[in-house]
DNA sequence: CACGTCACG
DNA sequence: GACGTACGTGACGTGT
C-alpha cells in the first residue's frame, strides 16, 4: 500500500528507548559470556508491548529512528553543540548495535544515517506522511520535536501512559504555537544540548517577546523598540548567538532519504527470527513469553545458547500443581521437605490483616515447577447465598491433623522455611500455635538488593526476574461489594493460584540466593532485615490499648465545632459550599472574593494549601477559619473516628502493621492504622495521644534519639565544632546560630536560633536557596546567604554533599555506614528528575544510617529487655514505645536505652554520642 | 484512581 | 522570572 490518505505513520525515538530501557533495569548480562544485556532486554521488552499495543489499531507505517555517530552537521556549526553530555555508560556502549537487531528482528523498520541526528530524519519523515495527506504520531518526549506537532503530526509520551501531545499541550509548554517553537527555543537555549540562546532569557520571556513581535526575525530587527534596557541590549549584543541557537534547533525536514515510507510498511513479526535473536541474547523468559504468544514452540536454539550452569528453568504450568487432599499426600511432601532442608512457604487466609485473617489454606514448593496446595477452611456455598452453605467443601484434610504435621517442620532448626513477606505468613502461623524459624525472606532479599530500584512486592519480583506474570487474584475473588474472601474460592482455581505463589517463591529465592553475596548486601539482609522479622511480629500482635472511649468523645467534640465552623463560613462566603473541597474553596477565594495571588496547578485548579491559605489570612477571615476546620477534619476523619474501627475486637488493641520494605531509605513504614503520624505538633492533635493508654498496672515509656540525624550529620561530614558541640551538650541550633552570625550564646534570640534550626534541617535535606526560602519566608537572596555563610563555616559539609552526589552519579547509588544500598536511578537523568534525585541521594545516607541503627536496637532489644515485665510496642523512626510494670519502669529505661545508645557498636564507631531520652506515663502523651 | 491536603519523623 | 526545588512516609476526601 503506498503511504497517503488514511494512513498512519509511527515514528519511535530509539533513542529514547534505549537510555530508558538501560536506566529502568539493574544491570543484567548474559550468562554464557558476560555480555551487558540489561538493556537490550529492557528495549525489546519496550518493543513487545509498543507492538501488543497496537494490536487491532490503526497504525500502516512504522519505523524506529536511531542517531547514528556523535558527530553531526550541528557540531559543524557549533562546536560546543551537546559537548556537556556525559560520556556514555561503559557498560551501555556495546548494547547500541544490539538495540539495532532487536528492532530489526521485531521486524520493524530501523533507520539511521551518518551526520544526521535522529531527530532530523523524524522531522523528514512527518512532513512527508503530512504532505502525503496521511498521520503520523512520533512516540518520544522530547521537546526538541515538538516543532513537527500540528497538521496530523503529534507526539506520544510513552513514559506517561501515552499521553498524547498535541498542539495544545504544545503551546502549554512553549507559549506559542508549534511554528513558532524553534524561535522561543532559540531564545531560552537548552542547557541538555547546550544551546546558548540569549543569556537571562528563559521559555517564559521568550514567548512573551515572540508573541509580541511575530516572529524571531522581525524580534531582532526592531529589538531597539524594546522597553526593558537589559533585555534591549541581550537581543542586540547577542544577536548572532541567537541566531545560532535557531539553526542548531532547527531540524531539517528536507533529507534526501534513501528510503520511502513506503518501506515503513507494518509487518508482522517472524516467529523464526525473532524466536532466534531473543534466544541468542540468552533472554529466557521472554523467549518463552513470546513464543506462547505467538502460538509457536520455542526454538530449541534457546536452549543449546543457555549457559551450562544455569539449570533449565521448567514453565509455569498450574495444571501440574497438586491438590493434597489427605495426611498421607502431605507425608509425602515433608519427606521431600526433609530431603531437601528448604522449602517455599505460603499461607491463603481471609483478610489481608494478619489480626483478623483466618487460615484458609498452605502451599509448599521443594522444586521448580512441583508446588502443592493444601486447602483446609474451605467453604462449599458461595459469600453471597443468603442460605449459603456454610459446610466446608470436599477434599479437604482436617485442619488440626495438617497443622499437627505441619508445625514439627516449619519449627525445625534444620528446615529453612522461605517465604515472600515472611512476616505475614509467620504472624498467621503464630496464631495457631507455630513458630516459623528458622527462614528466608524473597522480599527483604530484594529489598537489601535492590532498594530504589523497583518496588518488592511478589508481581514485580516475578515479572522483573522471572518474566512471569503471576495469576492475578482479582478475578478469583471478585472487587467491590461483590467481593468474597479465599474460602469462597473453588478449590480447584485455589491449588492453581496458591501453589504458583510458592513455586514463584521458590524460583525468586533460587536467583536472588547467589546474588546476595555478589552485590555485597548479606550482612545487611542477615543482620538488619531478616531478624527484624520476629520483631516487628511480635510487637504488631501484641498491639497497643487504645481507649474508644476518649477517641468518641473527641470525635464528637470535633464534629460541633466544625458545625459551627461550617456556618460561620457559609456566613462569609455568602453561601453554602463543600468545605472539604480544595478546587470550591479555591473558586470562592480567588474567583468569587477576587483575592490576589491565585495560583493554579497543572490540572486548572488553585492551590489552597497551608502556606497559601495562612499568607492570605492577612487579608481576610476565611482562610484562616477553612484552615481551622481542615485541622478539625483531619484530627477526626483520619484520627478519632478511623482509629476506633482499627480497635481489635478480641484484644481490644489497635495492631499496625509495619513494612520494612517500605521506605527506600531503610526506615519502617506503618499502615492500617499507620501508627507513626498520630498528631503531636498542636495542642489540639497531641490530645489523641491519651487516648493510647497502659493496660492495668503498667505505663507507657518513650524512648527516642535526640537530634540523631544530625549528629549522624556531625560524623560523616566530620565537623569539629558541630562534633564538639554533642560532646558538651550544647543546644545544637543555638550553636549553629552562634557560628553563623557571630551572636555569643547567651546573647541569642529565639528568632535567630530558629533560622539555624531550619538550615540544619535544610542541610539533611539537601538545602536549596529556594526551599529555605520558602520555609522560612524570607527572601531568596537572603536565604541563599545564609546557606553560603554555614558551607564557608563549615566547609566539611559542602565536601560530604558534593561527594556523595560523585559517588551516586559513579554507581547509581548511595550507601549507609552500615552498608546498606540505596539506589538513585534518575541521579544521572536530565531534567528535574535530577534535581530531586541529588537531594535524595544527599539525604539517604544519614536518614538511612539513623534506620540502621534503631533497627540494630530493635533487634538486639528482645533479649536486653527479656527479665523485664516489658514489651516493646512501637517504632517511629527515632522512637521506641514500651509497655512496662509500673514498679520496672525506671529498669527498662536503663536497659533500652543502653541498648539504642550503643546500636552502632561494634560496626561503626560514632565520633559524637548517641542520646537517648526516656518518659514515662499513663498515657503515650504523657511519656513523650 | 489521581490529586490535593496534611499528619508524623 | 531559564527550569523547579527542601528528605522520607500513609490516609483521607473530592472529583473524574
Amino acid at each position: 500500500m503506498a503511504f497517503g490518505k488514511g494512513c498512519h505513520l509511527h515514528l519511535i525515538d530509539g533513542s529514547a528507548f534505549i537510555f530508558r530501557a538501560y536506566h529502568a533495569l539493574p544491570p543484567l548480562t548474559r550468562k554464557s559470556d558476560g555480555l551487558p544485556v540489561g538493556a537490550v532486554s529492557g528495549f525489546c521488552n519496550m518493543l513487545q508491548r509498543y507492538v501488543e499495543g497496537n494490536v487491532g489499531g490503526d497504525v500502516t507505517h512504522v519505523a524506529v529512528i536511531f542517531d547514528k555517530g556523535s558527530h553531526t552537521f550541528r557540531n559543524d556549526m557549533y562546536d560546543q553543540y551537546k559537548a556537556n553530555r556525559e560520556a556514555m555508560p561503559e557498560d551501555l556502549r556495546p548494547q547500541m548495535p544490539l538495540t539495532r537487531d532487536a528492532t530489526k528482528a521485531f521486524n520493524i523498520a530501523c533507520e539511521e544515517i551518518e551526520g544526521f541526528e535522529a531527530d532530523d530524519i523524524i522531522a523528514t519523515l512527518a512532513v512527508q506522511a503530512r504532505d502525503a495527506g496521511g498521520r503520523c504520531t512520533i512516540i518520544s518526549s522530547d521537546k526538541d520535536m515538538m516543532q513537527l506537532v500540528g497538521g496530523g503530526v503529534v507526539m506520544m509520551d510513552a513514559m506517561k501512559g501515552n499521553k498524547i501531545i498535541d498542539v495544545e499541550d504544545v503551546e502549554e509548554k512553549f507559549g506559542v504555537g508549534p511554528n513558532r517553537v524553534i524561535d522561543v527555543q532559540a531564545l531560552a537555549g537548552d542547557t541538555a544540548d547546550n544551546v546558548p540562546g540569549a543569556p537571562g532569557i528563559g521559555i517564559k520571556t521568550a514567548a512573551l517577546l515572540i508573541n509580541e513581535y511575530g516572529d524571531l526575525e522581525t524580534l531582532l530587527d526592531r529589538a531597539g523598540e524594546i522597553t526593558q534596557p537589559k533585555r534591549r541590549q541581550t537581543l542586540i549584543d547577542h544577536r548572532a548567538q541567537i541566531e545560532l541557537s535557531k539553526r542548531l534547533v532547527t531540524l531539517d525536514d528536507k533529507m534526501d532519504l534513501p528510503f520511502t515510507l513506503d518501506d515503513l510498511e507494518v509487518r508482522d513479526p517472524e516467529p523464526d527470527v525473532l524466536l532466534e535473536f531473543l534466544s541468542q541474547m540468552e533472554f529466557r523468559t521472554m523467549t518463552k513469553r513470546i513464543s506462547d504468544k505467538l502460538g509457536v514452540a520455542a526454538p530449541a536454539v534457546a536452549d543449546v545458547a543457555v549457559a551450562a550452569d544455569a539449570p533449565e528453568q521448567p514453565a509455569f504450568d498450574a495444571e501440574k500443581y497438586e491438590w493434597v487432599k489427605d495426611a498421607a499426600a502431605l507425608q509425602v511432601w515433608i519427606d521431600q521437605i526433609y530431603a531437601r532442608g528448604y522449602v517455599a512457604v505460603d499461607t491463603e487466609t481471609t483478610s489481608l490483616n494478619e489480626m483478623r485473617a483466618e487460615l484458609v489454606g498452605v502451599s509448599l514448593c521443594v522444586t521448580a515447577g512441583e508446588a502443592c496446595y493444601i486447602p483446609l477452611t474451605h467453604k462449599s456455598g458461595a459469600a453471597d447465598d443468603l442460605f449459603g452453605d456454610d459446610a466446608l467443601a470436599e477434599g479437604q484434610m482436617d485442619f488440626e491433623e495438617c497443622l499437627a504435621i505441619l508445625k514439627p517442620m516449619l519449627e525445625d532448626d534444620s528446615i529453612l522455611k522461605i517465604g515472600q513477606n515472611m512476616k505475614y505468613d509467620a504472624k498467621i502461623f503464630k496464631r495457631v500455635g507455630i513458630d516459623v524459624d528458622p527462614i528466608d525472606d524473597t522480599m527483604l532479599m530484594s529489598y537489601a538488593m535492590n532498594a530504589g530500584l523497583h518496588r518488592h512486592g511478589m508481581d514485580v519480583l516475578s515479572e522483573q526476574y522471572l518474566g512471569h506474570t503471576p495469576i492475578p487474584i482479582k478475578p478469583l475473588l471478585g472487587a467491590g461489594k461483590s467481593a468474597k474472601t479465599f474460602n469462597r474460592v473453588p478449590v480447584e482455581d485455589a491449588v492453581r493460584y496458591a501453589a504458583e505463589d510458592a513455586d514463584i517463591t521458590l524460583r525468586l529465592w533460587e536467583v536472588f540466593k547467589p546474588q546476595l553475596h555478589r552485590k555485597q548486601v548479606t550482612s545487611v539482609y542477615e543482620t538488619m532485615e531478616r531478624p527484624l522479622v520476629p520483631v516487628l511480629a511480635k510487637m504488631e500482635m501484641h498491639g497497643i490499648k487504645v481507649d474508644r472511649d476518649t477517641l468518641s468523645r473527641m470525635s464528637n467534640a470535633f464534629a460541633q465545632k466544625m458545625a459551627g465552623l461550617e456556618d460561620e463560613l457559609y456566613e462569609l462566603a455568602g453561601g453554602k459550599f463543600n468545605v472539604g473541597s480544595p478546587a470550591q474553596v479555591g473558586e470562592i477565594l480567588f474567583d468569587q472574593m477576587g483575592l490576589e495571588g491565585g495560583k493554579k496547578g497543572k490540572n486548572g485548579k488553585y492551590a489552597t494549601g497551608a502556606d497559601v491559605l495562612e499568607d492570605l489570612a492577612t487579608e481576610h477571615d476565611l482562610p484562616g477559619r477553612v484552615l481551622d476546620w481542615r485541622q478539625l477534619s483531619k484530627l477526626k476523619s483520619t484520627y478519632t473516628d478511623a482509629l476506633q474501627t482499627h480497635i481489635n475486637a478480641e484484644t481490644g488493641r489497635v495492631h499496625t502493621s509495619y513494612s520494612i520494605t517500605g521506605a527506600n531509605t531503610g526506615r519502617l513504614s506503618s499502615t492500617d492504622p499507620n501508627l507513626q503520624n498520630i498528631p503531636i505538633r498542636t495542642d489540639e492533635g497531641r490530645k489523641i495521644r491519651e487516648a493510647f493508654i497502659a493496660d492495668e498496672g503498667k505505663v507507657l515509656v518513650a524512648l527516642d534519639y535526640s537530634q540523631i540525624e544530625l549528629r549522624i550529620l556531625a560524623h560523616v561530614a566530620n565537623i569539629d565544632a558541630l562534633k564538639q558541640a554533642f560532646r558538651d551538650g550544647h543546644d545544637i541550633h543555638a550553636m549553629t546560630a552562634s557560628e553563623m552570625f557571630n551572636v555569643p550564646l547567651d546573647e541569642m534570640t529565639p528568632d535567630v536560633r530558629r533560622q539555624a534550626k531550619a538550615i540544619n534541617f535544610g542541610v539533611i535535606y539537601g538545602i536549596s536557596g529556594f526551599g529555605l526560602a520558602r520555609n522560612l519566608r524570607i527572601p531568596r537572596a537572603e536565604a541563599q546567604g545564609f546557606i553560603d555563610r554555614y558551607f564557608e563555616r563549615f566547609p566539611g559539609i559542602r565536601t560530604y554533599m558534593d561527594d556523595t552526589v560523585a559517588f551516586a552519579k559513579e554507581h547509581n547509588r548511595v550507601e549507609t555506614l552500615f552498608g546498606r544500598k540505596i539506589h538513585t536511578p534518575e541521579i544521572n537523568a536530565k531534567g528535574p528528575g535530577a534535581g530531586f534525585a541529588k537531594r535524595a541521594a544527599i539525604n539517604a545516607p544519614i536518614q538511612g544510617t539513623a534506620a540502621d541503627v534503631i533497627r540494630r536496637a530493635m533487634i538486639r532489644m528482645d533479649d536486653a529487655i527479656a527479665h523485664l515485665p516489658a514489651k516493646m510496642l512501637l517504632q517511629v523512626h527515632d522512637e521506641l514505645v514500651f509497655e512496662v510494670d509500673k514498679d520496672a519502669a525506671e529498669d527498662l529505661i536503663a536497659a533500652a536505652r543502653d541498648v539504642m545508645e550503643n546500636a552502632a557498636n561494634p560496626v561503626v564507631k560514632f565520633d559524637v554520642p548517641l542520646v537517648v531520652d526516656a518518659g514515662i506515663g499513663a498515657t503515650w502523651a504523657e511519656a513523650h
